[in-house]
DNA sequence: CCTTACATGTAACAAGTTACATGATTAG
DNA sequence: CTAATCATGTAACTTGTTACATGTAAGG
């Protein structure tokens, strides 16, 4: 039930289609949120059919009409009780991990490569972070308390990248130590 | 698709029944993986119908039989499988992120709760990390590669908490700053 | 008195994934 | 020639959650 207040959220801040909402929560983007365009489509219907979001369709030439979709007042009392309302830690689940508990079954090959590959991704996603970070959030205390707030939210996806790194490099050291 | 073969990892460590399972998985203890006693019930069933697993009743006076699972040959062969071959990562799903995305419709008082009740729950779980750390870990070149492994699983979940701490830190600072 | 540990499960539901579908345009 | 971008969806399936079920014994 809490992919409908990622969505709420993201039209809270501005309106926009499915297609929008997908790039925004595809699994390079989303450093808050994960989520397929099927997902999307399915959940942006729901609260439509609900009334917690309002849609205007712009017709198109050869492709199927732009939806875009606006958060109703509904929408705005829902999310805010959500929002007031604490929620659970997402579970940990990673594959990773699992094969270096079961790392004897594995041969090196396999962890390096999946290390290197992992590394690859942070990186490229970090660089990408710290380049929001830059533009938009150059000096955070001159920032209103709303961005201070999203500011914070890419600032964790920073440091769990930093984590992610800081980890790569003490697993490679152990490894290649005879 | 995934779970079976956290289970089968933690089988291949050592024969268990469905009740140690559920400690090892659960949201506390498994910073591998976590997974309720249904899943968990459920996944060893089918382990078992699918011959990955053998299992031995243990019949106790006044109590369901204790249900010890190991893994079996074909087990082990469908592990080493899912092990040699490249997993995606885990999608990112965080509600607390939510809500700071949608900072303006939370009041500062709801924020500090949920910052305060994470730093709560991660201290406590760096300190069991830890504990394991220095009762089993401590000298980690000496370790075998097996253990070494082990070790490291442990240390991305030090390297995780400590993460958060910080950016709860900065959080907490940043959201005092007038 | 209430909670936790012990030990297993079933049933119904919600959330998320995979496969399939359409079809033009632009970039490499 | 191939892939990506644009723009939406349906259908079938798997994974994970919630609620319900049973029953004893120990500890605060």
């Amino acid at each position: 039930m809490a992919l409908r207040y990622a969505l709420l959220a993201a039209l809270h801040e501005r309106p926009a289609t499915g297609y929008d909402l997908n790039q925004r929560f595809g699994r390079r983007q989303g450093f808050v949120w994960n989520a397929s365009h099927q997902q999307i489509y399915r959940e942006l219907g729901r609260l439509h059919d609900e009334g917690l979001l309002s849609m205007e369709a712009e017709p198109q030439a050869e492709r199927p009409d732009r939806k875009r979709y606006t958060i109703t007042p509904a929408g705005e009392v829902a999310l805010r009780e959500w929002l007031a309302t604490p929620q659970p830690r997402p579970a940990t689940r990673d594959p990773l991990l699992v094969k270096f508990f079961a790392g004897d079954l594995v041969e090196d090959r396999v962890l390096f490569d999946e290390l290197v590959s992992l590394r690859h991704a942070w990186e490229e996603r970090l660089a990408a972070y710290r380049e929001i970070e830059a533009t938009w959030f150059s000096e955070p205390e001159t920032l209103s308390r709303h961005y201070r707030l999203q500011y914070l939210a890419l600032r964790r996806g920073i440091s769990a990248g930093q984590a992610w790194l800081g980890w790569l490099d003490e697993a490679e050291t152990l490894l290649r130590t005879p």
